[in-house]
DNA sequence: TCTTTTCGGATAATAATTATCCAAAAGGAG
DNA sequence: CTCCTTTTGGATAATTATTATCCGAAAAGA
């Protein structure tokens, strides 16, 4: 747990600004486990700060998100994507150019189903991130593919 | 691989039209295993089919995966969701209504990484899909939740 | 407190996706 | 093959999530 003097030590030390607002997502975000949307956040906040902007949670947290002191849960990917192949697999995505590849392989397949909670888990995928062969060669031109693609 | 012919019997087993733009999009989906977006095979179609509509790629594309033919890629969320955890864990994704749960498991931290085509992994995620224990257990309340969180 | 820089709020803009409406094509019976 | 009924496809408006823009306001440091 990273409490408020922590942060603003963190804040400081990479030079960014500490406002009410950023400390107020921040916390709020700490506070929860349901992994709360923007729009969640402002509904809940906006309590508290009613002159708080949508649009302002948004850049807070991409700000947090940019400091490493959140994370975002699911794909950033903005646009579906589709696939015919229906059997098991799974995916490693290019964190440069968005690009996806299958991975398949049968140890990935059989993993450890969540404990307690009671869910009743149907099936399951990993998604690898990182560099795919052409971008960690360098060759950025792929990367122009990545502002297409979202 | 499933030929044509079967395509064509399952669409009918289910009582549902096979067009030639629905058969179009899956055979051309099925020819490329770059996990296209709907623009991506729009852009690709409307050179063999000039009146096809964007939205029709949309609609085609929800039926066949509501059979079973197509799968998505990455999630169906369609806000992204924020957690102030960022030590590594994974997430059980509830079908139902959306609830997004932590998972936290040694055990799945080390994974095979992808073998061959040259990627480089940096981290990795597992997606649980299911139902979450209300779900599971019959409560159909929570699915209102689902249309609201998308 | 004063100055400079960056941020926050309001709102317009953008991007992906879905809803709407009617002509048109699919499926089945004869 | 033709007719009839039902469901789809096309064009476009609408919706939703997110980002950009502009200017007053707050933060950081002296």
């Amino acid at each position: 747990m990273i409490d408020r003097k922590e942060v603003r030590s963190l804040f400081k030390s990479k030079g960014v600004p500490l406002t009410h607002q950023r400390l107020a997502v921040y916390e709020e975000l700490q506070a929860r486990h349901d992994h709360p949307s923007a729009e969640d956040l402002y509904e809940k906040l906006r309590g508290d700060y009613p002159s708080l902007s949508l649009a302002t949670v948004y850049k807070t947290l991409q700000t947090l998100h940019a400091m490493g002191l959140v994370s975002r849960v699911d794909s950033p990917a903005s646009q579906a994507r589709y696939d015919a192949v229906t059997a098991v697999h799974h995916h490693a995505v290019c964190d440069a150019c968005g690009k996806i590849e299958d991975v398949f392989d049968p140890r990935l397949d059989d993993l450890p189903a969540p404990k307690a909670s009671g869910f009743k888990p149907r099936a399951h995928s990993v998604h690898f991130h990182g560099l795919c062969a052409a971008c960690a060669e360098g060759r950025r031109s792929n990367a122009a593919r990545r502002s297409h693609h979202g």
